[in-house]
DNA sequence: GATGAATGAGAATTCATTCAT
DNA sequence: GATGAATGAATTCTCATTCAT
């Protein structure tokens, strides 16, 4: 049970748990070498040392950080195709359902950018089970579904498929401050943002149904 | 002119140049937070105060770094409609040169993405000019067109179809590490963004066009 | 007796024991300062607060290792004298004993030079009977006689031969590694070592008796 | 030149010179882990910057200090043999001189004693210029005209005898506080030091001469 | 335009030791 | 006898920047 390292007595989350939510602010706030193990400590109210108690290193606290909002899109994914939808239905629904996620975690955004600038370092001591899209078996089996029917193009491959899906999503958030600018147009706006939404499940319906 | 500045007297790039050549090469390596001006002049083979003579601070020489590759994809745009093409030769040219161009020029993506996670701080000390996309102006007038001839949908919006362009495009970049254990495909692999392009060209194709 | 605490029920060594050897182990690499108690425990696979249950503090465990390792050539010592030989036979006999003790005994060397570099501080809570020499008293009599039958010189002290015996030994140990750079000899070469040997009872013979 | 370096303003020695002499003085006092480059730079006024300016590391520091020391023993050999002795004068003079040298220069003892402990890894990075005895080479003549005079034992090695003559001089340093149990005299009185220096003397007279 | 020396604050990590259980 | 969590101070080393020349 390993209670007693993380005691629930009523005085609210451990020192491990208070650790690995503060780290989680400042790395997504200013990346792994913009912050600082103390910051880190200090907001969270430990002793540095516990940090290289429960974590061994600030690099070790990094992927903690990661594997813990990789969790959260999981969470998101297995509820996306909770019933059995159609191609279009199925294909909308992630778009919306994306966006959402994005939009309300800007955490998972910001560390798994950080990850990727960094070349993907942290990512080594993660297990492939956190990292695995949930979503990409169930996304197959709909394609299946739809090619038969004819619902949807013949030549779509699920990979891909996924990573255009999150592209027209994520690349609201990845670069809105430079496309902000590029384009005039305020991504941080919430208006702008739902017109964004329209846009991108207008491309998706025509771009792989029929 | 700024003549005195970079004098061309046959010695190789003037000391100027040289410091921003180098200060993109690591900027691009390890961002604003992980590149010590140090590591910098030394590379560079320049006295540390000259960057400050040069470019004021270290946030001054990560402005110019950022202005110097905006260059870069300015010239690309320039040349994709160098004629005057159809809705559907623009559309599928246009997300082949960003691939292309993001493929080789990892510093444009990896300044841009640094800049966007620190908040866009530097790019206010940029022109409008510089961020601005000379590309959106005319893909307006395709669209137009496009539009009025029925080869293009009637509810594009010139600004989100170029943000959903270069979404398409840029996660395979962005993302590359992430992506490439989430969904299971090797993303630095050159066949595989082949097929990524044929993808993505595949759905912008069918997404905008009728 | 202190059965207790070292519980002899065919588990291998008590934690008591398996500390102060890896204490010994550790200090003779890396002296006090350069050991850390977490490596000890660590290595000796024993909770950390084990040590200060048994030996109080770093140094209590330190002065323990220092105890531990005066032991042994208290051994050898006992048995140099175990006959009554003659002076000639007895200088050369504690010369090569010295040699071998050291030789085959590294901990004791360094652990000692260590404590003499740090001014003797652990020495005063060792009793007189774990530092004494036993060998002192046995060649006080052999010199007494040696020199009553005239085979000895007769302006011999015995500590000051003993301390001169000792130290033509201990230097090849000692100062191994300046020495063979400072005279061209690689002093862990045991081929060098045994020429060592031979020059030194060499001295000793001629330079002590008559 | 380089003066600049080492600006001799009249305001003492500059910043690289206090920094090495209170390096030494607390690495001789502690040895290489138990000083603290805090220390070294709060007793020497300098910051600590300056340390990693001049010598790179903790560790060249220390190798800096070695070298430093070793000058001086150098200057004391280079005087022993000004002349031309006889063998009887040389050897007499030459465990003087250690003698006079080791007691007067603690600092050459320590820290030669604390490289050896760590392995000599300092070592390395000093050129065999400045770890050579100048002295081996004059010994060595004085040897070969001893032996052809029968002045000298025949089967002496210049080397092994320099390592004797040495080794009976720093044991009552190198050991100083162990000894002082051991045999029960105060190493550190100067009255037994000169009973120490009649006994040396008296042992290598009888036991490398005839 | 260019240089090497200098700075004080702050970086990550480890220290010996003690706590409650 | 034994444990894992916790601590505050100290460790080596680096930071961006400025000084005098």
């Amino acid at each position: 049970m390993k209670a007693a390292a993380q005691p629930s007595d009523g005085k609210g989350p451990g020192t491990r748990e208070r650790i690995l939510e503060t780290a989680i602010r400042f790395f997504t706030r200013s990346g792994f070498d913009g912050t600082s193990v103390d910051e880190i400590v200090t907001h969270a109210r430990v002793n540095k040392r516990m940090v290289y108690h429960y974590f061994g290193s600030k690099s070790g606290l990094y992927s903690a950080a990661l594997a813990r909002v990789y969790e959260r899109i999981a969470h998101v994914e297995a509820e996306v195709f909770s019933d059995e939808p159609s191609a279009g239905v199925a294909v909308e629904r992630i778009v919306t359902a994306y966006f959402r996620f994005l939009q309300g975690d800007p955490e998972f955004v910001s560390l798994l950018l950080w990850e990727n600038l960094q070349g993907g370092r942290h990512l080594q001591s993660l297990p492939a089970s956190v990292t695995k899209a949930p979503i990409l078996e169930s996304l197959g089996r709909v394609i299946e579904k739809g090619i038969a029917s004819g619902e949807i193009r013949a030549d779509i491959d699920k990979r891909h498929m996924l990573i255009n899906l999150m592209g027209v999503c994520l690349i609201y958030f990845s670069n809105r401050f430079t496309l902000s600018r590029t384009v005039g147009l305020d991504l941080g706006d919430p208006a702008v943002m739902e017109e964004g939404i329209r846009h991108a499940v207008g491309l998706v319906r025509h771009g792989f149904l029929r």
